[in-house]
Formats: C-alpha cells, sequence, structure tokens
DNA sequence: GGGCATAGTTCGTCGCGCGAATTATGGTGG
DNA sequence: CCACCATAATTCGCGCGACGAACTATGCCC
C-alpha cells in the first residue's frame, strides 16, 4: 500500500514545516503538544513519548533552555519533577497545535466532503487496529505517540 | 484530521521496526531503498532524499562502513561519484524491502477488499494533490522523498 | 589558459536517542 | 529505627543525523 506511505510522508512534512516556521524541532513541538492540558513527570513523559529517561533529559533541558517548558518540584514526592508549559510555551504551542491542524486538514482538501469522511473512519478503524496490539508488543519496540493532540 | 496523523506514525513505526530488525537506521534504509534499481550520484542522491550534500557524504560513509553501498568512480566525470548497493547491500534491501511492505500491507487488515481499494484511492489522491505544490515550495522547505520505494 | 561552475569532502556545531552508572528520595520489613 | 530495595532523575559517553561554510579538485567554455 504505497499510498499509505507516501500519505504518512506527507503528514511529516507538513508538521516538519510547521515546527520549523515556530522555531521548534518535531521533538520539541511533539513535548509541547503532550503537555498542553496539563503536566507530566519525567518517567511519565517518557512512557507517553517513547523515549528513554535520558533522551527526556536532554529534551527537556534543551526546551526549557528556550524558555517553553519549566520543571517544578512535584509536591507529593521530593526526587519528582512536573514538567510544565511556561506562558510562553502554552502560547506558542497554542499557535503551533492550530496552525498544524489547519494545514493537516487542507491536505485532504481535493476531496468532498463525503469522501474526506469516509477516509477519515478508514483511517480511523486502521489505526485503531493497530493500536491495540501494543498491549502485546516486545519491550524493544518504541511506541509512537499521539501527535499534534 | 486526527486520523491522517496516528495513521502516519502508525507507518512510521512500522517502517522503523522493520529497519531496526535488519541492522538499518531508517536513513540508511531509505538510502537502500532508493539504490535498488540504479547507482546515483551524490548530487543527485541529496536530491532525491532531500539532503543537503554534506549530510550524505556522512550517511553513505556509514553505510559504506557496514558493507552495504559502495563508492565508484564515474567514468564520464573524475569529480564525481557514483553510490551502488554492494552485494550484500541488494540482498538485504530485497529482503528489508519485501518485509517492509508486507507490513505496511497488513496494517489495513481489518478492512475488507473494498474498503482497501477506497482507502487507496482516497489517500493516492491526497497524495497526488499535494504533490505538484512541490514545484513551488521555498528553498527552506526539506522535501519528503518516496518511500519503501 | 583564465575563470567560473560543479562534485564531493571536511570541519565544527547542534539535536537526538540510547544504556550504564550515579544520586537522592521513598517505602517497607525485620 | 534502619537496612534494603525500588523509584525518579541526572550524568556521561557514544554514535547517528542534519546543517552551513570553507575547501579541493575537476570540468568546461570563451
Amino acid at each position: 500500500m504505497a499510498a499509505l506511505v507516501r500519505s504518512s510522508f506527507l503528514v511529516d512534512a507538513v508538521y516538519a514545516a510547521s515546527a520549523r516556521e515556530y522555531g521548534l524541532t518535531q521533538q520539541q513541538g511533539q513535548l509541547l503538544c503532550v503537555l498542553m492540558g496539563r503536566s507530566y513527570g519525567m518517567t511519565e513523559l517518557g512512557a507517553t513519548l517513547g523515549l528513554a529517561k535520558s533522551s527526556l533529559t536532554g529534551l527537556v533541558d534543551r526546551t526549557e533552555r528556550n524558555g517553553l517548558v519549566r520543571r517544578e518540584p512535584d509536591p507529593r514526592d521530593t526526587r519528582a519533577v512536573r514538567v510544565a508549559l511556561t506562558p510562553r510555551g502554552a502560547a506558542l504551542v497554542d499557535e503551533f497545535y492550530a496552525e498544524t491542524c489547519r494545514r493537516i486538514d487542507e491536505l485532504p482538501s481535493g476531496l468532498g466532503p463525503q469522501e474526506r469522511e469516509t477516509l477519515a473512519e478508514l483511517l480511523g478503524r486502521v489505526v485503531l487496529d493497530n493500536e491495540v496490539p501494543v498491549v502485546f508488543k516486545e519491550p524493544d519496540e518504541g511506541a509512537a505517540a499521539g501527535h499534534p493532540g
């Protein structure tokens, strides 16, 4: 199914271009998107993003250096840290997220409303069908985190 | 269209997992796939993969070190180099490519034959609609190269 | 054959991802 | 109460990947 592969590249290119315009790397964009809504501990973030803890330290370091996220002490566990958006990060990710969604939405602009709905339904099922088996996954299989959302 | 984004992650995860099992990085896998069929010059490869020349030198270096590709002198231009698969690289990419395609094909296994065809048709149109504008792209927009193929 | 274009490489810089080792705190059982 | 194991993060060293700028060497053309 070449179309699946090619559409995947399309989406990735859109995401990458959008991130670049907002001065973000794809990973930093992803981090900010995950943090929309609530703060996360480092371990929790690692699980969500499918990264090793040590990878996360660096990602959060760089994003923090850019003033977009902040490490806050966890009131319930002095070992732990809560990673949260700064006001600047929150403002940025709001724009980035909206803009990225807008561009993704435009990809199927050549399709009629009926067709778009069909596409969404079919893809939705493909995604659902293939996310259940994640439960059975080998420990070495990196999982993909949901995106702009 | 969240389904588009999520399916894109799905495909990427499949590609990454497949590459890992064959001892390849995604980039090296991509390089090998492009080289199936014929050899390329470095500049030509850069255009095809959407990479700067300097990025390519390293990628080809590492892949060559692994014995999968080879730099051959270009008979028509002593400055230029032809990058080609070694026998080992050719054998490996045959398997890798076939296996990756097999796995991608399995993603929509929950859909009926009719639905798969519809999905392919719709996605095909989305891809087509969105590859033409590449002609107008700004020089700073990295383009995605077609994949397992 | 002087001068510009083209093909590749080198160099330095950064981001990213990992595992192993480390530090510090939490929790629990004796 | 404290020894001990578990857990939360960080640090370190490694390699891959991507880039731009500077460089070398060859081709090409007037």
